[in-house]
RNA sequence: GCGGUCGUGGCGAAGUGGUUAACGCAUCGGAUUGUGGCUCCGACAUUCGUGGGUUCGAUUCCCAUCGAUCGCCCCA
């Protein structure tokens, strides 16, 4: 028979590694008790329109990369989530959480997206975004409480060199008032950049500041900057998002020609980046997106939010050698040496384990030299040794397997020695 | 969607157009007939991602395909 291989771009979190996955869950959930976000969990998959309408049909999310499929049995057009501030959005639009007494509505996620891109370092098809989500507040502190947040994450974990980018991309107003300008400016260099940036100029101008090309770069250089044609309330609620940004001492540097790809954003637009993780450097990318509520169809309501990688995250870690604290090994196994002893053993496991001790004993018939070896290869605290003779008198040899001390006691009082030890 | 590199036992890794496919780790057995972490000895790939082709003969050459990996694009 032929094997079946794991899809493209997704990988199996094996034992020994999804210790880690549970360590980075568990700490981030505290991480957002302490700022009082709460969980939601939406569904993996939602109608194709949510992402059509939320992200935008022209992005390169909605164009090419989604999950799609249409249920020839019902007209559902149903697509697996490539992010997730869209689904979280009409969840608080369809449960009404405006209406909910803690307001602003604070949320967060951690789960998996999908999109169909080509693998490489940091990039997967399906990957696990944490996220946050607050709606419902314009007040500039809410944005630099996401950006903390976020911060925060990535010192709990011990990770070095990380630099926050801030920029602010206006209003629709805003950007309507410099778009021409802008687009002059870029038709007028049109023949030399690259391209890419020769279309961008008509679908996304925006996009064209962000270029890697160093070409680019310089031929945009004096390019009309989204900052000079803020209004004068953008601009005031971009300087006091710095201001409480700097209260909190948290380091940034204003980028004028940070974009964000998907068409919901508004103000507010930020990301965290660590050099050298390989061609990507983008942790964590974010911003406000005060249009979407309404785009999906509830009252027209603020929010600011964030997406991050866990998989990037791990790949940084790896990168500055930080290691997890990781929990593993059990508390005893237990060495059958004899035939007879093992109905003993089999009975005494279950009772230490009801007694919330991790036991375990052998299935494989191994000689007791491999048993040992065996529980020393789990990292068992210690084993208990079932031989003829304890089996005769009701006990069991108790050895302390760091030590190599031992000790005879009784069947009966070996899960309470376990448990004081 | 496009380009580079790669694909040998559970893992890591050498190798060659021709019949023994190194070695290391792990595993199992023994030295040590009731004791792990050290040491020594032994066992362990009819087979070199998959399919096809060239050839007297291919794991080694060619093509295709699948996958991995890195980069472009884009993003987390």
């Amino acid at each position: 028979m032929a094997k079946i291989q794991i899809p493209r771009g997704t990988q199996d979190i094996l034992p020994g590694t999804v210790e880690k996955w549970q360590y980075i869950e568990s700490q981030t959930r505290e991480l957002c008790r302490r700022f009082n976000y709460q969980e939601i969990r939406t569904p993996l998959f939602e109608q194709t329109e949510l992402f059509q309408r939320g992200v935008g049909e022209t992005t390169d999310i909605v164009e090419k990369e989604m999950y799609s499929v249409r249920n020839p049995r019902s007209e559902d057009q149903l697509t697996l989530r490539p992010e997730n501030t869209a689904g979280v959005v009409r969840s608080y639009v369809e449960n009404k959480m405006y209406g909910s007494p803690n307001q602003p509505t604070k949320l967060f996620y951690i789960g998996p997206m999908f999109r169909h891109e080509r693998p490489q370092a940091g990039r997967l098809r399906q990957f696990t975004q944490f996220g946050v989500e607050a709606i419902g507040s314009m007040d500039p502190a809410i944005d630099a409480e996401v950006i903390a947040l976020a911060v925060r994450f990535y010192q709990w974990f011990g990770l070095k060199g990380i630099s926050v980018e801030l920029n602010s991309i206006g209003t629709l107003e805003d950007r309507a008032r410099q778009r021409t300008y802008l687009t002059d400016f870029l038709n007028g260099v049109r023949d030399q950049l690259c391209a890419d940036c020769q279309s961008r100029i008509d679908r996304n101008p925006l996009r064209v500041l962000d270029c890697k090309n160093e070409k680019c770069q310089m031929l945009t250089k004096d390019a009309p900057s989204i900052l000079d044609y803020l209004s004068e309330q953008s601009a005031a609620h971009f300087s006091a998002v710095q201001e409480y940004l700097s209260d909190l001492d948290i380091s940034f540097t204003v980028n004028p020609r940070l974009v964000r790809g998907l068409d919901y954003y508004t103000l507010t637009a930020f990301e965290i980046k660590m050099a050298e993780i390989g061609a990507v450097e983008t942790l964590c990318g974010g911003g406000r997106y005060n249009g979407l509520v309404a785009e999906l169809g509830g009252d027209d309501m603020p929010g600011i939010g964030f997406a991050l990688s866990i998989e990037r995250l791990l790949l940084a870690l790896e990168k500055q050698n930080i290691q997890l604290p990781v929990e593993s090994g059990i508390d005893c196994y237990l060495v059958i040496q004899t035939p007879a002893a093992k109905a003993v053993a089999f009975k005494l496991l279950d009772q230490l384990r009801q007694a919330g001790i991790r036991a375990e004993m052998d299935y494989l018939e191994r000689k007791m030299k491999a048993q040992l070896k065996a529980a020393d290869r789990l990292e068992a605290r210690f084993t208990a040794i079932l031989g003829e003779s304890e089996l005769q008198n009701g006990t069991v040899v108790l050895k302390e397997m760091a030590t190599g001390d031992q000790r005879e006691l009784s069947v009966a009082e070996l899960a309470s020695v376990l448990k004081k030890s």
